[in-house]
DNA sequence: ATTACTTTGTAACTTTTGATACATTAGCTA
DNA sequence: TAGCTAATGTATCAAAAGTTACAAAGTAAT
């Protein structure tokens, strides 16, 4: 386990704040489709994502989601720690895009370490604007753009987080993420064909550059 | 100085920390309708709202802007402060919703404090863990409710923060803030009254309860 | 009081999005 | 290959929101 944090992390954490995150935390491997954290869960533990991706989401009060962002490799969900800081139930659900692995650190480690290393301040700071940003940019994308370009934003973000052009998935799992109805993402799809910016196939949708 | 800080923050921070604020730290009077923060703006100051209410935007790229929450006594705004650490321009405007007071503190003593207080980080965190709850509930309203329930919250808002059931503005300005049109408010205001929610006058908005 | 300006009311129309219903097609399985 | 299911295409209609245009009512200034 040290080998991976000394690989993904050893650039922002000095080496004995890594022993000590080593000593304490477990690993856990995930498979894509997990839900790593659902909604009212209570949070104890809190997760440095250490490879793959994973998609947070927002629950609508009478069935129905939406997309917040997508977290990668180096990051942590700081929605996660918000709950852990204020012992409260998590506001969010996180769902595993990928395969992959994540770190999960004990909440009053958490805490421990934010009086002890500035490293560990400074990160868990800039998760903190990171997921603000993001949060910033969910809300622009809801309030000023229309169902077409917050598509194709879905789209391009979720290319860039499969590495690849190729995205495979339904036009029901989109509109799921973008809090609308299949017909419509059909619909604004065929669009988006016809004016040359994706090919459509089957269960995937190819993005042209 | 010391005396404002001590009755608005004294159950928060430690004297110590009181006596370091006042000292390095500037106090500042604000009217309704002042730009305190503009989109663009370089932040070196972080500000702890003494007295008075501020409003918090976000700005549209075309002209436009939307409303993302009020900040009260008590709270200062994670937005700035994110911008301070990451140096870079702000995200949003910050408009004076009252008249009120703000105590300005350097960003690097903000820092510094992070690491020796452990109230300050405290608030901190806080202070984050709520802008994060506000923001969600920003989403929460752009993207599972129609505008009429928008702007009915709105107005409870309006209402709680200025404490009258009198919400004295016009509709163009409900119309920015919810980045919609003048008509549409117009319209739905009209609904609301008829509904028997609350009651129009000239420039101003009286909720029934 | 007259004028000018701000604020609100309302009608008519368009665009965007959502809902329902059903047809078609690809891929899988027996 | 026949039949099933998941995924997609498409038409039609309804609701919500945005746009334009103009009238009416209140306020302020001269």
């Amino acid at each position: 386990m040290k080998e991976l944090l000394k690989t993904t992390y050893g650039f922002i954490f000095e080496d004995n704040l890594i022993d000590e995150i080593a000593e304490v935390s477990l690993l856990r491997d995930f498979t894509e489709g997990d839900v790593l954290i659902d909604f009212g869960d209570y949070i104890k533990k809190m997760p440095l994502l250490i490879e793959g991706a994973i998609k947070i989401l927002r629950e609508d009060f009478d069935e129905g989601e939406l997309l917040l962002y997508f977290i990668e490799k180096g990051d942590t969900c700081a929605m996660t720690m918000a709950c852990c800081m204020g012992e409260t139930k998590s506001e969010i659900r996180a769902v595993a895009e990928t395969n992959g692995k994540v770190i999960m650190i004990p909440v009053h480690k958490m805490e421990e370490w934010l009086g002890k290393y500035k490293s560990w301040r400074n990160y868990v700071f800039n998760s903190y604007n990171n997921r603000l940003k993001e949060m910033l940019n969910a809300i622009d994308n809801l309030a000023f753009m229309n169902m077409d370009e917050r598509l194709m934003n879905y789209l391009i973000d979720k290319s860039k987080i499969n590495h690849s052009k190729e995205i495979h998935t339904t036009h029901q799992e989109i509109a799921y993420d973008l809090h609308t109805s299949r017909v419509v993402i059909s619909r604004l799809l065929k669009a988006l064909e016809n004016g040359g910016k994706i090919r459509l196939h089957r269960a995937s949708i190819e993005l042209l550059k």
